[in-house]
DNA sequence: ACATAATGTCAACTATATATTACATAAAGT
DNA sequence: ACTTTATGTAATATATAGTTGACATTATGT
């Protein structure tokens, strides 16, 4: 499922994709792969991506159903 | 760094790392390792031991110094 | 002392997160 | 219309998350 509380987030900060990217030292594609949902980043980049855009874990990467 | 947030829930919930792996769906080992701290699971895993442990993403996986 | 359960750790393997390069399209500015 | 910036999306390659099997050690129970 798309990841949009990243997309918003980003959209607050006035960020590209490549701009979080780089902040996060991972690829453009890494980011916009997240936000189009189809995976499964590692708890490391999820954590850098929250300081980059100053929300918590919780708010960026919580999910209430695993599944579609 | 060594994970002991989870160390603690699990002991809470009187899991053991068997236990913990079972319900998440990995192995004994990948439990481990991720309290021993030398490991970066992906963010799946992450809700899957929160779920599993009643706790959120913040309490079990956020870190204040991303080093050592 | 013995048995059993829980943990630590290693080696070899497989699956997948992430990088790199590249190209196409969409939006926005001039 | 043209240029530039942002985004979507492939293909191939590499690093590393996670598996499997095995053995050693440390509790805990009897």
């Amino acid at each position: 499922m798309k990841n949009l509380k990243i997309k918003a987030a980003r959209a607050a900060k006035d960020l590209s994709q490549d701009d979080l990217a780089k902040i996060c030292g991972v690829s453009r594609q890494t980011i916009n792969a997240i936000e189009k949902g189809d995976y499964n980043p590692t708890i490391k980049l999820c954590r850098a991506i929250c300081r980059a855009l100053d929300k918590s874990l919780d708010e960026l990467f919580w999910e209430e159903d695993e599944n579609e």
